[in-house]
DNA sequence: ATTCCTGCAAACAGTTTGCACCGCG
DNA sequence: CGCGGTGCAAACTGTTTGCAGGAAT
């Protein structure tokens, strides 16, 4: 609700641009969006924010840690809302499906790896490659 | 020790050809490498294969389970021998650094999927993405 | 008015493809 | 000798950057 973010770009010197609005919004509705999917909504609505303008402010956005992205195969990274990114990707390698789980499913991982290593595990980027019950041969 | 790659090439129809045995010595030698890596160390070897002749050789070593890739980051996918691939990558944000961990590491995670949703993980394929012991904070 | 932001175009990294020639079998 | 493989160049996708004009404050 609260445009909290926005006192979040002042206090770091930065502007509040229409183009950072819609580029929020999309990322918002859309969820899962690749770079050019963001592109594309927004040239629907108003005409015209610029794919390099839309790199620029994802990158801005995942610095203030509004949002957060992650790699679902091989081709563009996907954009998340960082406030709704708490989960884990499932990808499916024969049908492309993704899923969400809750993080709790690799809470066990998570802890070996803290205390085995000292690794601290950013769970919202993990996507874990496989197949899913109705491709597995 | 054995060649018998070299049966397996034969019997479904394909050759044997100085590039391919290059290619798959660069990613016995040198694990974890780039399609750019490997190209690079066949260069002095001999002189050439090609880049594409590697992506075309990677392809068909992938199909032919002898190599299997991962994507450790923003970048180029990292080619290793299948047979020695058998490890799950965590990859430093911090200081870029990669370490192997035995599979085992996963297995509660893998159980936990395969029981509530019947999906079968490729734990080759699994990175995951942290700080490590240096690096957090 | 100042400074940051945007659009555009060009540069870049990684990968794929078409085609003529080459060489394994 | 025939067909698959290779090299080369061009096309392509995804991303970054330099610069001049435009807008938020």
């Amino acid at each position: 609700m609260a445009e909290t973010w926005h006192e979040e770009l002042r206090a770091r010197g930065y502007r509040i641009t229409p183009q950072r609005q819609l580029v929020l919004e999309a990322v918002t509705e859309l969820g899962h969006a690749t770079p050019e999917d963001i592109c594309c909504r927004v040239q629907q609505t108003a005409r015209g924010v610029n794919i390099s303008t839309v790199y620029r402010t994802l990158e801005l956005l995942e610095e203030l840690g509004l949002v957060t992205h992650t790699h679902l195969g091989h081709g563009a990274p996907t954009y998340h809302l960082a406030s709704e990114a708490d989960h884990v990707h499932l990808v499916c390698r024969g049908c492309g499906e993704v899923t969400e789980v809750a993080p709790a499913m690799v809470d066990g991982l998570v802890s070996a790896l803290d205390d085995e290593l000292g690794f601290a595990t950013d769970v919202r980027h993990l996507t874990v490659f496989g197949a899913c019950r109705k491709c597995r041969l």
